[in-house]
DNA sequence: GTCTATATCCAGATAGAC
DNA sequence: GTCTATCTGGATATAGAC
């Protein structure tokens, strides 16, 4: 399925652009409409409301991303699982920071109107992490520590994927995933 | 030196309880006011601007996180300081999760008035952090990759920290707290 | 399906009494 | 030092022409 075009893609493209830098509360519909090169009035044709615009927005972004890593570790089991989902990820971070950065200032956020979308779609990624974790700690699985993990590894590719692509760009990808992989690689805490 | 009371303290506290739900562009100083139990009038007495009251916010509530960070080290050398820094993060965020809220929102942006301000007290948050994972891989100073574990740790716990306090709050502080630093141990992705 | 023009409300900030 | 009252710009959303 390719991205749609047209006025509705346009729209979005520009919604996001502009969210990740001044926030979805500080982007205006006008900023939107005149990035988009569209009237205000085709904004409001096309979603019910500034809220459904964003709705949307996320819903698409991080449905696409749950995606990404569930391909990312289709066929692959243990710690190759859980190597490849982190690095996908940041992979993805890299592809699409705008919509990383937008995660990390809405994740922790309830009193959206889209909050249940949200929140499934990061429960849906998430799962895929504790997944690929309770393999390789069986015994995560039962009191849910596995969840906690995931969110360990999620928020430590994240947190550091963004430290990169904002703060330090001019660093090589490679040079991230690896240390991301090392930290977790028993170096720092590990016996 | 005990946390000062008078108008400029309700105003700090009614301003942090409210960003860290509403987030910052979207609190008003209307709300703020009311909740402060003060007339709108005086919170542009004792502080200049909207910007500068959050600016004050952010610079003693991320400034009191970089100390807690350092006296946790003190003393501490190797993992047992790294593993200290960890729990005293992990506490910092429950003791004040409206904080880590609000940071989690604002780290990345860099369209704020305070954005210089923010980026300091972050660095010095993230030195404290990157110091011990040096003393750890002493290789890791020369390339800079204590700076991205730094990073990585940081981000592992302010995620699953407040994955913990936002969707999860029955859980016990010492069951996350171990979650953490086993998914640091080495067995998701160590030899 | 997209535009322009406008209605309506609410935000940040200030003036001046007490 | 704190209050009330008010100014002014800008925000979401809608109406109606094309």
């Amino acid at each position: 399925m390719p991205r749609a075009t047209g006025t509705k893609r346009a729209i979005l493209d520009a919604t996001l652009e502009l969210a990740a830098t001044k926030g979805i509360t500080g982007t205006t519909m006008d900023e939107v409409a005149e990035r988009a090169g569209v009237a205000k009035g085709s904004l409001y044709y096309n979603f019910a409301s500034k809220d459904r615009l964003f709705e949307e927005l996320l819903q698409e972004g991080v449905g696409a991303l749950a995606d990404t890593l569930r391909e990312a570790r289709a066929g692959l089991h243990g710690r190759a699982a859980l190597e490849a989902l982190i690095r996908a990820l940041l992979d993805g971070i890299a592809s699409n920071t705008a919509l990383a950065k937008l995660m990390a200032a809405e994740i922790f956020r309830t009193d959206r109107t889209w909050q249940k979308t949200l929140f499934a779609l990061r429960h849906e990624a998430l799962t895929v992490f504790a997944e690929a974790i309770a393999e390789v700690e069986p015994g995560s699985r039962r009191d849910g520590t596995c969840g906690l993990m995931a969110s360990s590894v999620f928020g430590a590719v994240l947190l550091s994927g963004l430290e990169w692509l904002v703060f330090d760009p001019e660093r090589h990808r490679d040079e991230v995933a690896a240390a991301i992989l090392d930290s977790f690689s028993g170096g720092l805490l590990g016996d």
